[in-house]
Formats: structure tokens, sequence, C-alpha cells
RNA sequence: GCCGGGGUAGCUCAGUUGGUAGAGCACGCGACUGAAAAUUGCGGUGUCCCCAGUUCAAGUCUGGGCCUCGGCA
């Protein structure tokens, strides 16, 4: 899987920063193709939410690991790495410039890092039986549990997070031997180039308030109607996506149109913040750009220098 | 104009018998290896409207002023 033959630009950032945008310009200058990195956008049928590209923009370019799954199945993070690997390859083999472009953190990192997944599918009986041992003893009795598998995992894990205890407890229970060994990085996988899109934290809330307007605009509400007429749950992975979760509210009558559309938005700066815990501003490997500061020429000069022994 | 309520964090507000202030939300910061737009942890950011007075000490008491909301004219 290691090859620094293969050259791969990663364009990452907080939502609403201009990602998708720059991953086209910069596909289309280079002769490139995208892989997404965004954990809603690999949902069929959910579209206007997540701000997928365009059907136009992407019968220009092509688009990977968009539309991969129906909104009632789960892809995984590994079975997502997997799939980057693929179609990171296969771009290459083609000839083609491969751009990772999605503010998915864990995604990014898992490709970008070269994580090693301990192989361990969920196990959803075990998972109900351990949430309902928390449910019944309290979270930290559950915590306790780990801490007596896997000391090291526990101290790295808060013991109300119980979503965490339980998927190390699930991999330790299974293998028989630790997460906290278990869980390597074997590295960048390929010859990359970073860039990370951000602007000024008022300019980017400006720009979300702007987005979900749009969405709005452009039939978020149908778009959700239409997904819960078509059966899918309000509990669902791809149900509880930004957006989702705000309109299902509404339209279960919990709160107004209004009251979700401002739900949306201050709930879309949270995830603004969160994901710069993955992006960091002071991350040394990440070659920060504002779009509205930065030309495409600089940038393209700036690529061919940091790539130089690669053909670009 | 008169009567009454109210001016404390970005917002809505709490604040005991006077001891330089605290909740929710917002906001800021962190964790993250098969649910990740998930889950989860930490943080109070302040001319307490202004001026003067009483007091060792005033968000709190007194006087004046300003602003605001409601009622009556």
């Amino acid at each position: 899987m290691r090859d620094a033959s293969i050259t791969l630009i990663a364009i990452v950032g907080p939502t609403a920063s201009g990602k998708t945008a720059l991953g086209i310009d910069l596909a289309t200058e280079l002769g490139g193709e995208i892989v997404s990195a965004d954990s809603r956008q690999i949902y069929r049928g959910m579209d206007i939410g997540t701000a997928k590209a365009t059907r136009a923009e992407r019968d220009r370019i092509p688009h990977h690991l968009l539309d991969v799954v129906e909104p009632d199945q789960v892809l995984t993070l590994a079975e997502y790495q997997a799939a980057a690997y693929r179609a990171i390859e296969d771009i290459a083999r083609r000839g083609r410039l491969p751009l990772l472009v999605g503010g998915t953190g864990q995604y990014v990192a898992a490709v970008l890092e070269g994580w090693q997944i301990p192989e361990v599918a969920p196990q959803e009986s075990l998972r109900r039986e351990l949430e309902a041992y928390a449910a019944e003893n309290g979270a930290e009795a559950l915590h306790g549990r780990l801490a007596g598998i896997d000391p090291a995992a526990a101290a790295a894990i808060d013991y109300r997070n119980v979503r965490r205890v339980i998927r190390a407890l699930e991999v330790c229970l299974v293998t028989g031997r630790p997460i906290s060994e278990l869980q390597r990085k074997s590295g960048p996988p390929y010859t990359i180039a970073q860039l990370g899109v951000t602007r000024p934290r008022p300019e980017l809330y400006e720009r979300i308030d702007w987005r979900v307007d749009r969405m709005i605009d452009a039939g978020l509400v149908a778009e959700v109607r239409g997904l819960a007429g078509a059966g899918y749950a309000w509990d669902l992975p791809a149900m509880t996506g930004l957006g989702y979760r705000q309109i299902g509210q509404y339209l279960r009558g919990e709160v107004t149109l209004d009251e979700a559309i401002a739900l949306i938005k201050r709930d879309t700066r949270r995830f603004v913040r969160q994901q710069y815990n993955w992006f960091r501003p002071g991350d040394e490997s990440i070659r920060w750009i504002d779009p509205s500061q930065t030309s495409s020429g600089d940038l393209l000069a700036y690529l061919s220098e940091r790539l130089k022994s690669q053909p670009v």
C-alpha cells in the first residue's frame, strides 16, 4: 500500500470554507480527480444538506466516494479507508492526479497517517449488551471493566464517553488483545501535499448562515421529507447529520422552521470548531490558505515546488 | 407629565442580613483508530448604567441623573 511514487494532494479545512470549489479548480488545472473525505456525502439522495458537488461539477471532474451507500447503510471508517486507498491508487494508475477533499477529520487522518485499524467489525449484539450494562451500572462501572483489560486504553478514554469505551471493550473482547496495542499508524502512504482552506472565523460563520439559507431555498425541507417518507428512520447516522436532524425536528412538530434553521446554523458553527481540532492552524504539514487572499497561480507555484520531485 | 417595573457576561436572567459576582444558551479550547456532521471533556470571557454620599467594605443602602418597559394622562 505504501507507494511514495504516488502523489496525493489533500484539501482539508472546516465546512463552508470553499474546499469543494478549490478542489475542482485544482483538478481542472492539474488533470486530477476528486476523492471525497466526507462522512455525509457518501449517502445517496442526500445532496442539498451535505453541500455535495453539483451534477455539472461532477460531469466535469470525476468524484469518487460520493453516493456509495443508501442512507440506512453504514460505511465504517475501515471500509472508507480501504475504499479511499483503492480510489487513489486507481486514479494514479491511470496517470491522473488524486485530490483528497473533505472535512471529516477522522477520514482524512486515517488515510494520510496510515492508520492500522483493528480488524473487528461492529458487533451489534455485544454493543447492545454493553450499553445495557452501562445503563444499569453506570458509565464508570463499564469503564472499570475496560480498565481491568486494557489500562492504557482506559486511561485515554473519558469514562463518560460510553460509545468509545464500548468500542474499546469490543475490540479487546473479540481479539483477546488490548486495543491500545492494536492501534498503530504506518505513516503517510504516499507523497502528500496538504492544503488547508480557512477564513477568519466571523467570515466563516457568515458563509455558513448564507449557505444554510440557500439550502432551504434549494429545497432542503423537501429533501428531508422525501427521505423520511421513504422510510429512513430519524436515528440513522445519515439522518442525524447537520440539517437533516434539525429539519427532522421541524417535520415532527418539535420546533418551527425558523427555529430549525437557527439550530442548523448554530450546530454548524459548533461543527467548525470541532473540525479545527483535526485541522490545526499551527500544523506545519498543512499549507493554510484563505481563498479570498490567495490566487490559484500562487497555489500552483507552491504545489509544483512542493512536489517538484514528482511530475504534477 | 404622573405612577410602577427594570438597567449585572455576547443574549436571557439570578444574586440571601452590605464582604470586588454566577446559571443556561452563545462563545472559546481539547479528546478522537470499524457510528465521526457521531460521541465526549474542560473553560466565565464582567466599567454590576453614571455621579455623589453613608460605610473598614456598596451589584446590594441613600440622593441625584440617564436609559428602557408597562400603566394612567
